[in-house]
DNA sequence: GGTAATTAGGCACAAATATGCAGAAATAAT
DNA sequence: ATTATTTCTGCATATTTGTGCCTAATTACC
């Protein structure tokens, strides 16, 4: 990686975080913390941010490094942390839309190099921003409020094509009904999302286990894997676990 | 190979990837690091990328990622101003990429109804926003630099649909070579949205005006309107006018 | 004030670069 | 076709840049 690409990621992490702690960067960017520092002190030099002890901060917002700690992150970025570990180098994977798979877009690392495929606009543009992979849009009458296509050309399409693994950001999930959702044509490029990967994730936070909406999605049984910000030992998560859920 | 087919190839690269390295380059292309290296400074010097140590980096990477205003936004604002006065109901209408277009998309009253037709994904973003329009994206690879959908697929798609109007957000455009830009696959696209129109408006802001790129996407002669900020008696104008353009 | 983490600065090594030069290749002129 | 001229390319050289490691000094936090 060259060394203007890693000054603007760390930008970039400035950007979203409003802080970053050299110590994390040397790991995300695989580079020693010495690097990191040299980097920091010239981005510092350029006024682009402001170098502190640890780290650096954004030069709009004076936060403290301080309030950083695992506690105070917010459930999605704990989500999207436990789930960029299933993401591989060579791997082809499905996103769909939703702020929680923002975050894990937002997370990966930037040396990671996959494909990339999604039917959500935000989800594609947040992808563009990462160096090194590839980005497919599988296009179609893009629905207002999902900002995402819908149809059966998109179903088509995703029937086309075996994903490693799939992503879904979810709105309701729980054990009797599994995966359900609000619109017909959300749901329907969902389903097709779901039988061309070979593995399916579900990323929730845990205010949305068991609630259900009026339409069904999938049967629990076609959810792999299930994260939430919660330890996967949790009671709440127990009867998922039961299903044959893999819980992280 | 010749000199400007490395060029070629090389903006190629930079335009998926964002970046290139000189080693890998060398390689790719069977010729030494030092051509490689001079091959950047000379792309540099002409400001078609920016060259760092150990390659070179697209020029819209830093732009993206550090300061995101929109260049001589007023004169755009104009340019949207008159454009959408071409706009009518019930209008199958085709739109690239920029922030000429993104202006354009901003300008457009709630109560319209048409359909919009786009390959660029801050476009389609920004079509969302309104209440009333349906909007049908045409994904496929997408473009890193551009943001937005290249192949042969996307050229496929454009042929099979007949458009009311197509607005180009433009780059280069002077009376001997027509509209040019920079990189391949992005022509192969522009071209087939020019094809498919029955119309073709070029949105262009004055600067760019009698400026010239590397590649042709389409004769003068193909442009069927020209807005742009200045009064459409403008004498900078009149060798448009000339050629059968109407400019607006 | 004690302890652990972070940092500055020096050093070493590798990688990338600039520069001059000579031969090869393309272009122009005869 | 032949020659002259320019451009292009690869090589050898010295130089610069980027990175990691080391140690002593500094800082933050109890």
């Amino acid at each position: 990686m060259l060394k203007k690409e890693r000054h603007a990621y760390i930008l970039h992490e400035i950007d979203i975080h409003n802080k970053v702690l050299s110590s994390d960067l040397s790991i995300q960017l695989k580079v020693s913390e010495d690097t990191i520092r040299r980097d920091l002190q010239e981005l510092d030099e350029k006024e682009m941010l402001t170098k502190v002890h640890g780290g650096a901060l954004s030069k709009s917002f004076h936060f403290t490094l301080q309030n950083n700690t695992v506690y105070s992150q917010p459930e999605k970025k704990i989500i999207a942390y436990k789930a960029k570990e299933l993401i591989k180098d060579g791997m082809l994977i499905l996103l769909s839309g939703g702020t929680t798979i923002i975050e894990l877009v937002k997370s990966l690392p930037p040396e990671l190099n996959a494909t990339f495929i999604t039917v959500s606009i935000p989800t594609a543009l947040e992808l563009l921003n990462h160096p090194n992979i590839e980005v497919i849009f599988i296009g179609n009458k893009l629905l207002k409020n999902a900002q995402m296509s819908v149809g059966a050309e998109v179903v088509k399409r995703l029937s086309e094509i075996t994903f490693d693994l799939c992503f879904l950001g979810t709105n309701s999930i729980d054990v009797e009904n599994g995966i359900t959702d609000l619109e017909l044509e959300v749901i329907e490029v969902k389903r097709a999302m779901i039988s061309s990967a070979k593995k399916t994730v579900s990323l929730a936070i845990s205010k949305k286990i068991n609630t259900v909406q009026r339409m069904v999605v999938c049967k629990i049984e076609e959810v792999d894997i299930l994260i939430t910000e919660l330890d996967p030992g949790d009671e709440l998560l127990k009867p998922f676990h039961d299903k044959g859920v893999t819980i992280i």
